[in-house]
DNA sequence: TAGATTGTTAATCGATTAACAATC
DNA sequence: TAGATTGTTAATCGATTAACAATC
């Protein structure tokens, strides 16, 4: 395992395996960095130069065998196990990704879903029965969860944010439309449709 | 208006655009790069020196006034104004973000949504009635809508892209979760998940 | 062999940070 | 005035790209 690899280079392998993926199911067994490059409109050098901070995963002349890269970026991910996640908040967002088919083959589970209102407590969503958030800590602790998503109000983030830290959590994807202070073992991904819409419409004439 | 601003400076506009809206909630008036860094993670001079690409908003000794700073944000990102925003997909998702209230005060309106299955089209869905998406070219072209969300699955992504640009969007936020090829002054954003979670379990022990 | 493509090095480009004069 | 903080310059740091030997 490699050390110190550049965090943008991180961020980028999981584009990379997502596309991966997909040229697989269309039946390509092969490809190279060009052809790579050319769908995700990012250069050539770019993706040998990530690739290569974890090993030679390619062929001179020939290029990559996609099962094969999948299988070591999953490796290089984590994401050739099955990670189980929390879910906070069982509103309209908090329904869709409890109901969401998407997670299962790309490596998470979600394994139990809180809300605070007590009329949601006790009901079904999906799979799940949705759990009191005061039980938040003992859910998390006995399974040991490692990822959390937050989908609660922004007023409440922070909160929760600190109890999910407490029960062992060191991975949020926060839904939340508010900024996270957490400690720095602990990292944060944020996910906010106005602020990348925001993102755009700088450009717009 | 400035020319040439780096993308990455304005990425980071909304984000301090949510956060000084917050502090002024909070009831803050004035605020300074240190406090705004200190709350978001990121150097002092990092936001002076993105602010200062778009002129002087602050005072020597005392900061910025939160508001007049919002005020200019608002205008430098054009979320001075609401924009139209076309949503394809009725699922969960898409059901989720038609519900959301929280892009009105940002700068968006849901204007319309459309849907593929029979079953849908012309269901109520919130305040909206579901289009079919053979229609989407004549709603868009219609209203002048220069913005859309991508809540499909990811197989006919492209395909709706390809016509959403047809009738004249030029952003778009993509939660179909694959890569959109578009044309050069068409821009687009990604929220997927499961890449967001991949990041950050590259980092979990 | 000839053509193609990798992995890597060096050069370029761009972003972040440190520092400080200006000034509120 | 004394203390604080901006806006900006220069220095540092890091990321991307170009180029090419190696080799399939």
């Amino acid at each position: 395992m490699p050390a110190n690899i550049p965090d943008i280079v991180i961020g980028r392998l999981p584009v990379y395996l997502r596309a991966l993926t997909r040229l697989a199911q269309e039946g390509h067994e092969v490809t190279s960095s060009h052809e790579l490059g050319q769908r995700l409109g990012i250069s050539s050098a770019q993706i040998r130069k990530d690739l290569s901070h974890f090993g030679g995963f390619g062929k001179q002349g020939t290029g990559y065998q996609i099962g094969y890269l999948v299988e070591q970026l999953r490796q290089v991910l984590k994401v050739d196990q099955e990670w189980e996640v929390a879910l906070v908040g069982a509103g309209d967002l908090g329904s869709a990704l409890a109901h969401y088919k998407g997670f299962g083959d790309r490596g998470f589970r979600i394994a139990c879903v809180f809300d605070n209102s007590p009329q949601k407590v006790g009901q079904r969503l999906g799979d799940f029965t949705i759990l009191s958030t005061d039980d938040i800590e003992k859910n998390i602790r006995e399974r040991g969860i490692k990822i959390a998503m937050i989908a609660i109000p922004a007023e409440k983030a922070q909160e929760v944010a600190d109890r999910l830290i407490g029960a062992g959590v060191r991975a949020i994807l926060n839904y939340a439309p508010i900024n996270l202070n957490v400690p720095e073992n602990v990292r944060v991904q944020y996910i906010d449709p106005v602020v990348h819409m925001q993102r755009m419409t700088y450009y717009l004439t």
